[in-house]
DNA sequence: GGCATTTATTCTATATTGTAGAGTATATAA
DNA sequence: TTATATACTCTACAATATAGAATAAATGCC
């Protein structure tokens, strides 16, 4: 495992916190408009994804598809839950802003 | 001015805030040691100097160089800080971070 | 049934950021 | 005039971020 491994990118960051948010609605779809609404960053689906796929090739998440719902274009969603690798990165990025930002004035 | 100048890179961040940190004496060399210091992150000097000219060249920060001191090995050191786009920057991320983060129990 | 519409995910390609380490420059010490 | 220390530049590559078209699978409606 290399180094980088132990550090969050700035969106996976983002990304971990909005699964934690959702709880058991944390799917892809939802992800992005939570995020959207809370920090209006307008993500694309495929930034998203591609993001989720190397949270979880990195253990990071883990993921289970779920069942199709009776609504209109309701297919079953992929829902995503951290692993504690993943809240254990969460809390080492978390730390680290914030011993830097510590004691910071202007 | 694409999306992405809007926010800064997880490393991006914490470089600003070695930076504000050091404040008059925010040089290269310097910030290594200071970031390995606060958060035993190990970051070689390409990783830092390659990041430090990307920020420049954002606008987020300005450099100078400076006079050489009466020291051994006391060559011109090249100084930085922040420029106002970079304040806000780091403000904005800050406070998305924050947002993002707000009311997460686990 | 079959086509439009809606929600959702997958795929593919590219730009930006993160990373390492050798190389170069320039001081003082010996 | 060579050794040693501090400091920065250069080059190459890996990982992360980004967008949007393509595909899948559900219901609504004629």
């Amino acid at each position: 495992m290399s180094r980088k491994d132990i550090y969050l990118g700035e969106f996976e960051h983002i990304v971990l916190l909005a699964i934690l948010r959702l709880g058991a609605d944390a799917y892809g779809m939802r992800m992005r408009t939570t995020i959207n609404d809370l920090i209006h960053r307008d993500v694309s689906i495929g930034a998203l994804y591609a993001t989720l796929e190397r949270l979880e090739k990195k253990k990071f998440v883990k993921s289970r598809l779920g069942e199709a719902t009776a609504e209109r274009g309701g297919r079953a969603k992929r829902y995503f839950e951290l692993t504690s690798l993943g809240k254990s990165a969460l809390t080492r990025t978390r730390s680290n802003l914030e011993t830097m930002w510590r004691d910071i004035s202007w």
